[in-house]
DNA sequence: GTTCAAATGCAACAATGTTGCAAAATAATA
DNA sequence: TATTATTTTGCAACATTGTTGCATTTGAAC
């Protein structure tokens, strides 16, 4: 097991549990983006789907995941850098889709560009969702 | 009747419905973004929930819609520019969200920046979607 | 180990999306 | 305009996704 694991459930005021560990293991190891479907068929029958939604739920919320956005009615999940935490997420970094094999990309070295909008707007969130194809899919 | 629906079916070949009719006319008359969910409810019973499917796949298709990412689970569509057409979408603008009353716009005033990306990755779209309060809701 | 609080599994449900096919509407043709 | 051919629609049936309440189980604290 990911010695950050309990680390991270224990730094973040949850109890340790089965489902945790091992959801919180999957993203520690992929280092890639997750969807619910995702972990739900790499836990096989391991524990219910409401466990799951309920997981990511509470991970989001206490900063231990952030969440991509997507054309495709799928939201994806990832791992935060560790200055998150509860209600300030700083994932201020740019993703990328590979249209070919499906993977999300965090590209934690690539800021989001700042975006000038019109009077009247104020901006609290700007997310940047590149795509195309992936090093490995050329 | 908004007198560029026939147009616009027209120039993309497709047949004058009435469900095409009217959910072009949504577009056309309220100029934000529409989910699904709004033009199931706005039509009430008039046609089937599969045609509104259907149909909103069919413009996208032919360029007259396009998709706006979201972090929700909740694609939102919102008209395209005249140049949009089958298979060549080019509505690079960015769009935002309103936490508050949920209106989604369409910022065709604002460029999406250029995002430098690491070798390897061939982009071939960036959606941008910022999000906090719009004019209304200050 | 006992006690208390939190998390889980289950069931039931709601919402969302997909597919096949017969019926209806539209477009093309005569 | 009437007939034919093509496309679109509605319906049913189903799959997937997400939500909620509640009893049971698990984990944390003592
Ligand atoms: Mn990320
Ligand atoms: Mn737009
Ligand atoms: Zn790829
Ligand atoms: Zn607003």
């Amino acid at each position: 097991m990911h010695p950050r694991i309990v680390d991270t459930l224990k730094r973040n005021q949850l109890s340790i549990t089965d489902s945790r560990k091992k959801i919180l293991e999957m993203f520690l190891q992929r280092k890639g983006a997750l969807a619910h479907a995702d972990i739900e068929q790499q836990s096989g029958e391991e524990f219910d789907r409401v466990t799951i939604y309920r997981t990511l739920q509470t991970f989001v919320e206490k900063g231990i995941i952030h969440t991509i956005p997507s054309a495709d009615n799928s939201v994806r999940y990832a791992l935060c850098k560790d200055d998150c935490s509860e209600g300030h997420h700083h994932d201020n970094h740019v993703h990328f889709m590979c249209d070919h094999c499906g993977t999300t990309y965090c590209l934690d070295h690539v800021t989001v560009p700042a975006v000038v909008l019109p009077t009247g707007f104020k901006v609290t969130q700007v997310d940047v969702v590149a795509s195309g194809t992936c090093m490995k899919c050329q």
